[in-house]
DNA sequence: GAGTTTGAAACT
DNA sequence: CAGTTTCAAACTC
């Protein structure tokens, strides 16, 4: 059984895009995958970060966690461990816009990751109950913030709009403001695949610079996101042989979307040739919003036609 | 397996 | 920021 858990099957994205979920839990596809025109491979290593990076430069937090545990460090319970009965204060931290599913089926990502929906969501006729009385436990019905944001529209039958836990912070993207960065408890069923935590070394944690003061931020300049998660994504395979990179055989690095013109098939277009230095030998894959790159110019993909 | 539905991501 | 298009997964048959 189980054969290698497929991953994606993306066929015109080329797994540079946020629609690929390779790409946009940041590791490389694998052999598994059925996608076609991939490049979202190591040997591409410097389109792809070329490519994140111009994503993320236009979203932040694009490769971000998309759920968030709200409950850490949330109150001072040292409790921590929650065993399994937890409502799960986590939420997704951009919130789903489901207009059909009512948040019951795996189309809307709240559902799916499990959580329940929030303030941060525009579902209508949510009837998402994750987060909530996750069973018969004796806790009382914590008061979640349910949103009005709904609008009353005709509510067949009582509904209840369960949304959000009290935690909920109003603000314009709270999405930014939890970051806590732990979630994903996804296991994964294949037998290796992310990373899981390099402990070895103790060295190494990387402070980073935080900003002691208030960050609260309400809107307005997005200078910089509060804190940055730790995304740290990995991927599999961790070859100890060598790194890749500096080989650089034949492929040709191409680079894909420079905007192609819109005419259909995006055009090969020319390319252009940056250089991009980064990289320290990675594990796998892009590391994430460590530093920000002025630019990278970069590469090219080869393209294919439709 | 093909075909439909769905909502995020991308684009305008 | 909203409307539209594109995309790949979830779902249905
Ligand atoms: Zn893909
Ligand atoms: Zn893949
Ligand atoms: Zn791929
Ligand atoms: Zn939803
Ligand atoms: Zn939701
Ligand atoms: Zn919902």
């Amino acid at each position: 059984m189980s054969e290698g858990c497929k991953r994606c099957n993306c066929r015109r994205s080329k797994c540079l895009k946020l629609y690929c979920e390779c790409f946009a839990a940041g590791v490389y596809c694998v052999d598994s995958c059925a996608c076609v025109n991939c490049y979202n491979k190591p040997e591409f290593e410097d389109t792809v970060l070329d490519i994140r990076q111009q994503i993320e430069a236009r979203n932040p937090l694009a490769f971000t966690p998309k759920v968030v545990d709200n409950a850490i460090g949330s109150s001072p319970n040292f409790t921590e461990e929650q065993d399994l009965t937890t409502p799960s204060s986590a939420r997704h931290k951009r919130g789903c816009n489901c207009k059909k599913s009512k948040c019951l089926k795996r189309y809307c990502e709240c559902f799916q990751a499990k959580v329940g929906c929030s303030s941060a969501c525009r579902c209508e006729g949510c009837k998402n109950t994750f987060g909530v009385t996750p069973e018969p436990v004796y806790n009382r019905a914590k008061r979640w913030a349910s949103h009005p944001a709904e609008k009353l529209d005709n509510v067949k039958g009582a509904i209840a709009c369960i949304k959000a836990p009290g935690i909920i912070h109003y603000s314009p993207t709270w999405e930014g403001i939890s970051d806590i960065s732990k979630l994903t408890p996804l296991s994964h069923p294949c037998s290796r695949a992310a990373f899981s935590s390099a402990s070895s070394s103790s060295s190494a944690k990387i402070p980073q610079a935080q900003l002691p003061s208030s960050q609260l931020q309400p809107s307005g300049a997005h200078y910089d996101i509060p804190y940055d998660d730790t995304p740290e994504i990995l991927e599999e395979t961790s070859n100890p042989t060598k790194v890749v990179k500096a080989s650089s055989p034949n492929q040709k690095r191409v680079s894909p979307p420079q905007s192609q013109s819109r005419l259909r098939e995006r055009s090969p277009t020319g390319l252009r040739s940056g250089r991009k230095f980064n990289l320290q030998a990675m594990p796998s894959f892009p590391p994430l919003t460590p530093h920000r790159n002025s630019k990278e110019g970069t590469n090219e993909i080869e393209n294919d036609d439709k």
